[in-house]
Formats: C-alpha cells, structure tokens, sequence
RNA sequence: CGCGGGAUGGAGCAGUUUGGUAGCUCGUCGGGCUCAUAACCCGAAGGUCGUUGGUUCAAAUCCAUCUCCCGCAA
C-alpha cells in the first residue's frame, strides 16, 4: 500500500498563489507530489528604469508547465473563476494580497497559507528581512488556515531554525523556502484527509514584520554596533541599508563590528580607515563597513572606495 | 519617451568646462631595508580612454549615434 496510489485515485483540485521567487521554490517542490489545477499571481508590472515587463517568478512556473494562470488586480475580480474550479485546497505562499472571506470559504478543505516565520510572531509581508532586522536567533516556518486577519488563523505545522550571525536575508530567504517546501509536503496529506492538528495563535505573543520601507532601510548610527549590523545584514542582498555621505546615497551591503571605542565625536562620524574598510562611531562603539555602494556605482568593496575618494574620509560623517 | 549618475592599464577614480606626448590611490612583478612583515624605500610591466561616424593640423576632451552598467521613482 502506498500513498502514490491513493492520491492517483482522487486527486484533489488544488490552487496555488504566490508571487515571488519564495513561492516559486514552494510550487516547484509542491507540483513534484500534486497537480496544480490553476495558478494565481500578482499582475505583470513594469520594472525597473526600461520598465521592462517581466514575469513573476511563479507565472513563469505556470508558463512553463502550461498551467492555468490568473493575475488578476483585485483578488475579488476572480470570485466566480475560483468558484467555478471547485477547489478543495487553495494554498498560498506570499501572494501579496489578502483574501476577502468569500474566497476562503469556496475551498471544501479551507484556505492554508506558507509563512517564513514563528507564528504569532513576525507577521505580515516581511517576516525573513524583520526576523535579522528584529534580532531574532531563530525562525522557521509555519503552515496555518488563513482567516480574515493578517497571518492571524490556525496553525497546522512549524517548523524552525535557527539565524546564525553570517545569515543575511537572502541566505535565510533561501533556506526558509526550502523548509518551507519540505514542511507543506510533509503537512499535506494529513490536511486532506483532515488528521492535522488546528491550534489557535496566541495574541499576546503576535509580533509584526510589515513590508519594508525607506524608512527601514536606513541606517541609524545612533543604534548599538548590533542593531547596524543586523540591519545590513537584514536588507542583503534585496533592497540593501543605505546611509548618506555628501548628500549622495551610500548603501551598505556589509560590515562587521569593529574595535574601536570614542566617548567624543558624534554617531555615524568615520572614525578610521582599516586594511578591509573605515570605521563608523556607532552608540556604543564602531562598525567597519566593508562593501559599498555609491549611487550610480557599482557595489565595490570598501577598500576600493576608499582607493578611488580623494578627500579624506575620517572625520566625515555619514547621516 | 518618469528623474539622474557612469563606461579611462587587473580594481577604484581624476582628467572632459578652456582639444595638443594619459595621471592618482591600490594591486601585480623585480630589487632594497629588516630577525621578519600585510610596514617602509627604489624600480618595472600593463591603457588604440565602451561602439561607430563626424569636426579639426591634432580628440579621452567638441558634435551625432549605438551598446552596456548603476542610483532614485514607480
């Protein structure tokens, strides 16, 4: 007896919707075990200074496998095709828009979502840059009903890991969408034959990781040497912390805690150049930036920065 | 046609406004000093200045064109 048979005689109808490239990784490992019947994925949208039109991540997937693909702008705009498919799962997977109570109640078997984090904690659309941002020391995945909250229904599975201190949201990212992947698997077959555990989430435990902003992405010196350097890690590689320097954007893309200690001076004045970059004052002591990015440059190791800045640098001051 | 920056030896940049033998900080290689060195000193190699065309006695520099890269905004 084998469990490939007895999916083979009754194949649910499943859904997926997604966007980027997390959910790719999910739907890939997902369409290894399941037949996918539709995709749903944000609209096309012009990118970038070309406005080139490219293709999400997950309606690539669905274009090449020949899979039905809605992108609908409104999620209510596709009521009726849902309906009409008589799903009896629909999964999603940072999908980018929150499903108004109608669409949860059409599947037979509910709605379940893939979040990258702990829940209750790191809830919203940014729980992977928020978890090294935050300070967390782990995070994980978790498969939960979706309800009309934000990240707020029951949780079916978790799953977590720990962050270690090298991991910057593209190496977590990376890791959790392949737990991700692994725990949807492993959770699946007891949702549809209804053997999963349901546990409400515990609300005073709920914490958030909304969407990044410019706001999050710029870098206060006048922050402990931990709290710059989670956040730089924290916004690696995508969208990258920034500071400024002669009013022109400086973003940084890595650094490291440094030695140096100075009771005077202010936050974000460059205190010293090292053999792999220049020191920072940060509030409690100093950070070596080591990987720059000036605007309209390429990123280039500090060293080569500093190699190619003809003033001097110690004594300014970034803001 | 959303705004803007950029393309110069292996790396990062200056030089372009006021055309006239290509420079800086590094790296590399050789030599020296040193117990030793990533430090210091001396020396060397390495560039048809993104493409194509034009103006000129002469173009990295002026004009036109094309390609590519990047920041912002969406």
């Amino acid at each position: 007896m084998n469990f490939e048979d007895i999916k083979l005689e009754k194949d649910p109808t499943i859904i997926f919707m997604g966007t980027p490239e997390f959910s790719a990784t999910v739907l890939q490992g997902l369409m290894e075990h399941y037949k996918i019947r539709a995709i749903v994925t944000q609209p096309d949208r012009k990118v970038g200074r070309d406005e080139k039109v490219i293709f999400s991540p997950v309606k690539q997937i669905a274009f090449d496998n020949d899979i039905l693909c809605l992108q609908p702008e409104k999620i209510r705009d596709i009521l009726q095709d849902i309906n009409v498919l008589e799903p009896d799962l629909i999964i999603t997977c940072a999908y980018g828009q929150i499903l108004p109570l109608e669409m949860l109640q059409i599947p037979t078997l509910g709605c379940i979502n893939v979040h990258a984090s702990l829940l209750p904690r790191l809830r919203g659309g940014a729980p992977i840059h928020h978890a090294i941002i935050d300070g967390y020391s782990k995070t994980g995945i978790t498969i939960m009903y979706m309800d009309k909250g934000m990240d707020t229904g029951d949780i079916i599975s978790q799953r977590e890991i720990p962050i270690t201190d090298d991991d910057t949201a593209e190496t977590l990212h990376d890791k959790l969408a392949v737990l991700g992947k692994d725990l949807l698997i492993e959770t699946l077959p007891s949702i549809l034959n209804k053997t999963n555990k349901r546990v409400a989430q515990d609300e005073s435990l709920a914490t958030y990781g909304f969407n990044i902003t410019r706001e999050d992405e710029h870098i206060d010196f006048n922050t402990v040497n931990r709290q710059v350097i989670n956040r730089v890690r924290g916004l690696n590689s995508w969208p990258g912390a920034y500071c400024r320097l002669d009013d022109k954007i400086l973003k940084v893309w890595k650094c490291r805690e440094g030695s140096g200690f100075y009771d005077l001076g202010t936050p974000g004045e460059i205190t010293k150049i090292y053999d792999d970059g220049f020191g920072v004052k940060t509030s409690n002591g100093e950070v070596v930036l080591t990987e720059v990015q000036l605007e309209g440059k390429k990123k280039m190791a500090a060293k080569d920065f500093i190699n190619g800045y003809h003033e001097n640098l110690v004594g300014k001051i970034l803001r």
